[in-house]
DNA sequence: TTGAAAGCGCTAACAT
DNA sequence: ATGTTAGCGCTTTCAA
């Protein structure tokens, strides 16, 4: 009943508990939790002094006692290949976007492609009881450096195609390289070429076939390294070999598309008036300082990871998760190197 | 005393918990717990058969409850503004590399550089009692989008300038900068022109100062943007100034030595033989595809995380931690845009 | 509406 | 060397 008691600044240092806070208020811990959480079950007079007092206070609810009594830690885990940061960072943003709203953080854990490393944090992770695991890499079709598929949490892939029992969400590739392909053939360019990175990645057949599908008869894909010196190298040898020249060409990168465009005003041709150019990626530092700008896919990587988030928020809750793959649309941002808008 | 009662398999889904290890192998709670973690206080037979029975059970300790008594959650927070990637993943890789061996993880924390957004992963952080934050940003000089100076836990800097009492880990860039005109004088040439970014980011003036005090009377440094299109500007602001050319430009960033590199070939000058070319960074998509390679400083983003990260251990050890700025000399990569090695 | 009590899984005195 | 007990900070029956 009183209130006057400033005992609870006693130890400064310590953080306040809901015991601090009960006392203060003169309730019983039991009620604090009620009032503080709890719907409806409270006097709403004491429920608005509690909270109140909390905030005073500078209560705030240790997680690590809530959730070993709840099972749900509220974090989760993103297990990734890269290291790098180009895919990883705007899709772990996009997850973050996702959960934090949620209370919901997420432990980061770069494994290079490591087993060890991969086993290790994936150790860690569990012992710290997170809710589930995303994992992403580099390239669809990486098989990931530890098993992922006995775990008793649920895990989603992102940027990385998982058994067809976990969500797995992935930019729709085929759909990307048509939204290319069309936005050339609308402005009226015909000869369409392929040039494109290795082809044992999934990524670069599914984009070649897609291209295959509207490119028509003289359809032609080069495959090669994912480098702008390998753009470098096709055009050469397109130049070279003295057949017609293609009207634009649709890279499968705009690491490629740099070095496509830039060899290409070396051998005296104007992008676009020569030839028009598009690339794949949308990566900043690449896309935008070709000269001219390059007209690009962008595969929205932190929405992938916000919907990879989401279902990740879903699975915790209980809810039913579509398994299996799901395609998420890639977008065109057009710039310069096929004419102008 | 009996052991082979296999209720231990009771209830296949939940997690095996020390009690489970404990009646398996017909001790108490407390033995297994000494077994498992104490140094001595067992006898070696019992030891062994508890560690062997946990193994086999599959037995991992709950984080959350040891951390909840101990009062070390072995998490950290990370927050960062970079949401693209380029320098913060390096870095808590290093911070990673430094902490798994030691169980700890990382939270990673996307600001954006939004207050509210900050405001909220950092909640979360406290909440979920992490030993310690580290800050890390995309400019040295970047004030953190929310207050950090009065938590009730350590904040250690890296690539981002704190508070003099926290410790704080930047490249040297006065170093780097050294490195790179030694490097370039040692090769012979004289007239050394350093073309920057903006003026307003500490590091440019710190590389333009170390830069000025190698370069002599001729030294002179060119303030602009931090891209590609300023490396062009300056030097066709350069070429048309009829001024004598520079024998050789050292560059505040790859991007501007770049656009330097290809506006020079641009106007007929060889690199190196008509103008050496360094430049900063070593960012490999960059620094690897220019014409010739470019020779560039790289910050070691990687060992300033493990370095960040190792403090962060120190310090939630109660070990003593040096506050203040360290500076972690960066490294000199050559490539071909100095003439050959 | 409120409080007492049990307990999440674990560690650490202390007693045996 | 081992077991008993208390308790970390919280939520949640169940009784009052």
């Amino acid at each position: 009943m009183g209130q006057g008691s400033s005992s609870v600044s006693e130890e400064p240092g310590r953080r306040r508990t809901i015991r601090d806070v009960a006392k203060a208020a003169g309730v019983s811990i039991a009620t604090a939790s009620n009032a503080l959480n709890g719907m409806g079950r409270t006097n709403a007079e004491t429920r608005e002094r509690v909270r109140r007092i909390a905030d005073e206070i500078g209560f705030r609810p240790n997680a690590l006692a809530r959730s070993l009594l709840t099972r749900r830690s509220h974090s989760i885990g993103i297990i990734t290949n890269d290291t790098y940061g180009r895919l990883t960072l705007p899709m772990s943003a996009g997850v973050s976007e996702a959960l934090v709203d949620h209370g919901v953080s997420a432990f980061l854990c770069a494994t290079n492609n490591d087993p060890r490393l991969a086993q290790l944090h994936l150790e860690a992770l569990l012992d710290k009881q997170v809710d589930g695991i995303i994992f992403t890499a580099t390239r669809l079709d990486l098989t990931p450096p530890v098993d992922l598929t006995r775990l008793p949490i649920p895990v989603v892939y992102a940027f990385a195609i998982g058994p067809e029992t976990a969500p797995t969400f992935i930019p729709d590739d085929a759909q990307g390289a048509r939204l290319a392909v069309r936005h050339l053939q609308e402005r009226g360019y015909r000869r369409i070429l392929h040039i494109t990175g290795q082809e044992d990645y999934l990524a670069a057949r599914l984009r070649a076939e897609a291209y295959r599908d509207l490119a028509g008869e003289q359809a032609e894909v080069m495959f090669g390294a994912w480098s702008e010196e390998w753009g470098h190298e096709a055009v050469r040898r397109l130049i070279s070999s003295g057949r017609p020249r293609p009207e634009a060409i649709f890279c499968g990168s705009d690491e490629i598309a740099r070095g496509v465009i830039d060899s290409l005003r070396d051998h005296g041709l104007k992008v676009p008036e020569d030839v028009a150019v598009v690339g794949f990626d949308n990566w900043q530092v690449v896309a935008a300082q070709t000269r001219p700008p390059l007209t690009t896919v962008d595969m929205e990587l932190k929405e992938l990871g916000r919907r990879a988030g989401l279902a990740m928020l879903d699975l915790t809750r209980g809810l039913p998760v579509a398994p299996g793959i799901t395609r998420l649309p890639c977008s065109l941002v057009t710039r310069r190197s096929c004419g102008l808008a």
